[in-house]
DNA sequence: TATTTAATTTTAACAATGTTAAGATAGATG
DNA sequence: CATCTATCTTAACATTGTTAAAATTAAATA
């Protein structure tokens, strides 16, 4: 299941921090983009040791700083995987568009999208649900984006169903959105392994389960 | 939402460590039962302060004892967890089990049922998830509690369907379960609210969704 | 340009946590 | 009674999130 493995998600780096003098990356005493360094950072370690394993010591590490210099860019540990699950989102939302538009069923398209993304990105995935979004005060940054990943499904369900009323189109919603991100979600923490066993192309999977959606 | 409130599972506590010297309970060098006691002082903590505030330090103090005493019963802090999560997916398997039983239709009794005990227990139900299950080496009672539950949820389909192929089955399982899991996942972390503003009937709610479902 | 100001970053420290090692206690076994 | 073993405690360690104060740099101002 090489589908499984952990994919880096490619997080835009400012080129602001470029190093000027020489080959070796000199360390200047003002980092430049540090804010986006630290994101960066934390996406890396989130996607190559866990969630268990990221600190916010080891970031700074990683990202060549002081331990204590995140807290000028955010407001608390929290605050930084806030902005890392937001990018997540947007990454999220660009997997939906990209299978979708690749798919003849733009509707199912769209739910292999999430579910190929959950499986590229576990770490990340788990970070994105959970309490880092349901917590007291979510980041407008955060809720943006969500909102913005969750508009993909929205968009296609109410193009496949015009004349459905406002109610059944959220149900239908509802419902495509929790089949999908069910069988994500499961898939990741392998307990599906007994109903599909052998079976490691994901998005026939995807594809065979969302068929019994009645939407 | 009355529903949404964190609601103690009552796991069940030894009477071994009843205190045998008058009422002021005497501490007693040795606990008696103080495996269950950790575990059962485990659940009180996530469910009325949720995960981030549970340490293993505050589930000794809570039970009475040392920071150290909990190693004797279990191999680490992980350990603990995964008991309380085998403790919980008994919980989930009743929980199923009940609402089977008042619904007239069984099998959408049983998609209610695990969505109601995820509202009804949300930290635990977020524990049950995650890397605790899909862990390097899941311990023998979680796997078996784990089994059990979806044990419910299979027997339930098979019996819906006794002439369906053994491939049908198992898609038609993966995707019961999906749906209910996501429904009860996006819920908990109050992702569905603008879908279902001002509903606060989760089980209408389940049995809405659950209906789309061409099983 | 010279000097002040504000934005970054560092060092140092704090309390809390998970974990381990060594010693103390109590109940069971001979 | 003596010994053994399971159970619990005290003490310590490294690591973590976080804060306060000082140091350094870039930007703004004169």
């Amino acid at each position: 299941m090489t589908l499984y493995l952990p994919v880096s998600l490619g997080v835009k780096r400012s080129m602001k921090s470029t190093v000027k003098k020489g080959d070796n990356p000199k360390k200047n005493y003002h980092h430049g983009d540090l804010r986006g360094a630290l994101v960066a950072a934390a996406s890396d370690i989130l996607a190559e040791d866990g969630m268990e394993k990221l600190s916010l010591r080891g970031v700074a590490r990683r990202a060549g700083v002081s331990q204590a210099a995140p807290y000028h860019h955010f407001e608390n540990k929290h605050a930084l995987l806030s902005a890392v699950a937001a990018a997540g989102f947007v990454a999220l939302r660009a997997s939906m568009k990209k299978h979708a538009a690749e798919s003849e069923d733009q509707f199912q398209g769209v739910g292999v999208g999430y579910v190929m993304f959950a499986m590229e990105n576990p770490a990340l995935f788990r970070l994105m649900q959970g309490p880092y979004f349901s917590c007291d005060e979510p980041s407008p940054e955060l809720l943006a984006a969500g909102e913005a990943s969750r508009g993909v499904l929205l968009d296609n369900i109410a193009a496949a169903y015009p004349d459905a009323s406002e109610r059944e189109l959220r149900v239908k919603a509802a419902a495509s959105w929790s089949i999908v991100h069910g069988l994500a979600t499961l898939l990741l923490d392998g307990r599906l392994q007994p109903m599909f066993e052998g079976e490691d192309d994901v998005q026939a999977i995807a594809k065979a389960v969302t068929d019994l959606l009645a939407v």
